[in-house]
Order: structure tokens, then sequence, then C-alpha cells
RNA sequence: GGGACCGUAGUCUAGCUUGGUUAUGAUGCUAGCCUGGGGUGCUAGAGGUCGCCGGUUCAAGUCCGGCCGGUCCCA
């Protein structure tokens, strides 16, 4: 009985199934009608929300500005700058009827904005003195797809941010992809507790339309890598079709130097996936919407009374302290049905407090990431609980970490390669630089160059296809 | 891109092979009581276009086709 309510398979048994389960048990998320949609229930984007707005602070700090863009983007537009086109155009939605006129130039709905954002940004730039431009755009990007959809990870549709920029030169551009690469390893790694590697992508994996693409990476518990993030250097790719120029201060016209970036809610499917657990979500004490959940117990009425007053006089403290507490006094659901649903939920603290505990002023504190139990006076509450709370931040970032770093192995040798991949590794093995040497692992073994860390390491082996010597070591693996 | 499976009340589910009166059970929900420190117990009640459209038939949840939605596995 019990079994049905909550998660009914274990993480590691049946990752697929785990994960499906508890976005929609812990009502994070529900499906919509129509097929590769899913619609945010509050708790789920109240999660989004702790996201968007340590990246909209960070974003702010560093002299960005939020604007608005609309959904849809006449083809002609679109289909400006060739090779981003061309990468898009099979996941587009098109609109094509206006009620029942048919309409000439069909309406893409947003695979992403590049286009529309230029085709503006040359309007309003004519001189040096209008850059560096710096917009940011809260909003969502449609990509149709056809097949396995999964909550957060992969829709048709999804919330994200994205990021265009445009410079006068093109080292303050790079500098830019690099800054805003930055503030996304620290908004995941700080707020998400989930370790990332740095680097870039190769040209085969790049942004369609960019010079190079910077990404972070992760590693998922099925083995799987997850990108986590890109910011891209567009170089003048876009700048000439899209005639972003300016006179610089020589009175020469000059075109103009872009980046784009995103981050998705697909950081919040990483977050599921690396912390939850057999009982469900464990969410990082950052961007859980609820921190500390308190559970009165009583019987009598007396108790009740008694109980609530205290439950209600902690809440206050923990509130006074900007913690985000939050008593659960539903009378139609017992002790242990409330323990199991907020553990589902991922609430980083239980505070228990019961008639047993108002005598001796204490209360039962309980963990999520460890279920450790442990009793706390009611007179160094707050400073205890920040205190756990850093603790739960920490260590699950530790842990996240040390899992990483166990998943990466250097390999030089092939059929190790073809093994190690199957066991869901990171493997970090030298590259001859060609694209046919990186299709044919992708074909032989399914797994992509994931990333070509910053901080690279060289093997100076051969390259781990070809046997030729190679250029960099990368990491390979399978992605999501 | 290839394959397997599923859709019956808010949720899970029996019934479908072999068509036949009023669609099974649990959970959840509502009311009342009991209980409460790990998914509590009792009593009563409400809750259904059997995913949608069409076909076969005297008769379809059940058989056939199409569509919609979902899950899993492989590339």
């Amino acid at each position: 009985m019990s079994k049905e309510i909550g998660i009914t398979v274990k993480k590691n048994e049946d990752f697929s199934e785990w994960y499906t389960q508890v976005v929609i048990k812990a009502q994070l998320t529900d499906y919509a009608p129509v097929k590769g949609l899913i619609v945010l229930r509050p708790y789920g984007y109240s999660i989004w929300e702790y996201i968007k707005s340590s990246v909209d602070q960070k974003l702010k700090a560093t002299g960005h500005e939020n604007g608005f863009l609309p959904v849809l983007i006449p083809e002609s537009l679109l289909s400006k700058e060739t090779t981003h086109f061309a990468g898009f155009t099979p996941e587009v939605f098109w609109v094509t009827h206006s009620g029942d006129t048919e309409i000439g130039d069909r309406l893409a709905l947003r695979p992403t904005s590049e286009t529309l954002a230029y085709s503006m940004y040359s309007k309003w730039i004519k001189s040096w003195r209008d850059l560096p431009l710096k917009i940011n755009f809260w909003n969502s990007a449609l990509r149709a797809e056809i097949k396995s959809t999964k909550p957060f990870l992969r829709t048709s549709e999804f919330l994200w941010q994205e990021g265009h920029t445009v410079h006068s030169t093109k080292e303050e551009a790079e500098e830019e992809v690099a800054v805003i690469l930055d503030i996304y390893r620290r908004t995941v790694e700080d707020e998400l507790a989930i370790p990332v590697i740095l680097g870039k992508k190769s040209e085969k994996e790049k942004f369609v339309g960019a010079v190079y693409t910077t990404t972070m990476e992760s590693i998922m518990p099925d083995g799987k890598a997850l990108q986590m993030g890109t910011s891209h250097f567009l170089g003048q790719n876009f700048s000439k079709p899209f005639d972003v120029k300016f006179l610089d201060k020589q009175n020469i016209e000059t075109f103009a130097w872009q980046t784009s970036w995103g981050v998705s809610w697909r950081l919040i499917g990483a977050l599921i996936m690396v912390h939850g657990d057999d009982k469900g979500l464990v969410l990082p004490p950052r961007v859980a919407p609820i921190q500390v959940i308190i559970v009165p117990i009583y019987s009598s009425q007396s108790d009740k009374d008694a109980v609530l007053k205290k439950a209600s006089e902690l809440n206050d403290i923990l509130t006074k302290k900007c913690l985000r507490s939050h008593i659960d006094s539903r009378d139609e659901f017992t002790p242990g049905y409330k323990f199991n649903d907020w553990e589902m939920k991922g609430v980083p603290l239980r505070v228990e407090i019961g008639p047993r505990d108002l005598p001796k002023n204490k209360m039962v504190l309980v963990q999520r990431d460890s279920l450790k139990k442990s009793d706390l006076s009611f007179d160094n509450a707050e400073d205890e609980i920040v205190k756990i709370l850093n603790e739960i931040q920490r260590s699950l970032f530790e842990k996240a970490k040390k899992i990483l770093s166990d998943r990466i192995q250097n390999i030089i040798d092939l059929e190790q390669f073809k093994k190690e991949i199957e066991n869901g590794m990171f493997l970090y093995s030298p590259w001859c630089g060609d694209q046919k040497c990186e299709e044919m692992i992708k074909e032989s073994t399914g797994a992509d160059i994931r990333v070509i860390p910053f901080d690279g390491k060289r093997s100076n082996a051969p390259c781990i296809v070809c046997k030729n010597p190679s250029k960099i070591d990368v990491i390979f693996a399978k992605g999501y």
C-alpha cells in the first residue's frame, strides 16, 4: 500500500523509471496534453525561480540587462544565416495560418533567437558608443522532439535564458564568453551542488553558426553526460548576414563581434538525477523551495495547542533568519505520512516537535541527505539549523564531486575504451583532431566528445582511434 | 531512425484470450469517530464519455483500423 504512493523503484536498479516517478510524484511537473510538453507545477517552478534569480543577479552584476523577444520568427529571417538554419530546421514548429488565411512567409516558433535579436541589434547599433550591448532574455524555446521526450531533459518547449551580446573587439567578445561560463559554473556548483567540467566543444558538437562553443558538462548516475550550459563565441558569423556593424573611433565601418549563451531548466533534471535517492528528491538547501519542514506531532487537543504554538515560534524565528520554513499542520495526515511525503519532495531538514519534546525544550532534527536524526535544543535552534543546512549543501557537492572524479578515466587503448564506455565512464583520451575519428567513435560506441577541457593534461599518446600523433586529450562519454 | 509495451474514478488496478444484465479491488476524496514519534483503524457516502474517432456485431471495456497520449530498450 505504502509502496504505491511513494517511489516504487530503486534509483540504481531502474534509473529511467525512477526519474519519471520522481518528477511526477514530487509534483515538480505533469504532462501537458500535447506530446513532448510538460507543465511546471508550483514546486517545480519554485526551483526554477531560485536558479533564475541566482543567474539573473550575476548577470546584472556584470552589466547585463533583460529584454523580451516575441515567440514568432519569420522564415526569411531565420534562414539568413544558412548553417544555423540548416541545423535547426528539422525541429522547428511552423505557424502557417492566421485564422483561415495562409501566411506567405511562414512563422517559426523560436528554436533560439539569434536571428531575431540580431535583426533588431542591427537597427540599434550605429556607433562604437553603442557597444557593448549585453541583453539577456528569459523566455522559452521550442524545438520539436519527435521521440523519447523526458521531463526537463528533452521536451519540445523548455524554459531558459538566452543572452546575446555585441562587442567592438574580438577580445572583448571572447572575454564575455568566459565571464558567462564562469557565472554558469558558479550557479551550478554553488547553488545546485553539481560539479562540472569546463571546456570547449568539438567542431562537430559546437552550436550551429558559432565559431566555437564553450560548455560545462557533468556526469549523471547512469553514466551519461549532461550538457549543463553553453556559451558561444559567434565571431562575425551573424554580424555579417544580419548587418550588425558600427562606426569605430576611426570612423571605419566595422562588423561587430558577438556571443550567445544559455542555460535551461535542464538544470532541474540534473539536480534530480545527481542528488536524488530511493525515497525521491534530495534538494540542496540553496535551491530548495522549503528548507525546513516542521512536523507537529500530537494526540490530545491540549498537546496540539502547545505543539503548534512551539512550532509557530520556531517558524517565526527561522523566517526572520530568511530561512524558508513551513509548518505541515495538515490534520488529515499522520506524521509518518508527512515524513515520507516531504522526503519524496527533497526538503533538506525536518523538525519534529511533539509532546515529549516540549518539557525538555528540544526537538528532533532529521537531515534529508543522510536521514540522520539528532536532538536539537530550542535555544540555539536557528544557528544550528543554518550550520547544518550549510553542511548539507557542502556535503552534497563533495559527494557529487567524488562521483565525478571516480568516473573519469584516462584511457589510451581503444579496446579498453569500448569496455569502459559501457561502464558509464568519462574517458579522457588522446585525439588527433580529425572529425573522422570522432565519428568512428560515435558509430562504434555511441560516445561523443563531450568536452575538450580547459585545464587539459597531455598524455602525448597516439590518437585513440587512428594511432596518428594526437593533438589534445578530450573527454568522451555517451550523452543525453 | 528501429523495436517492445501501456491507456478503465484523483492515483494504481481486475475484467479483454473465449463480446452478453448494474465494470473489480485498493488507495485517495467527503462526513463522523479513533489514532498520531515512519505511509493508523472503524463506519457511511460521493466519484466512470472504459484515451478519441470509425468499423464489425442483435450486442464492444473486450474484436478490427486509424488517431492522440505515455513508458521502456536499442541506434
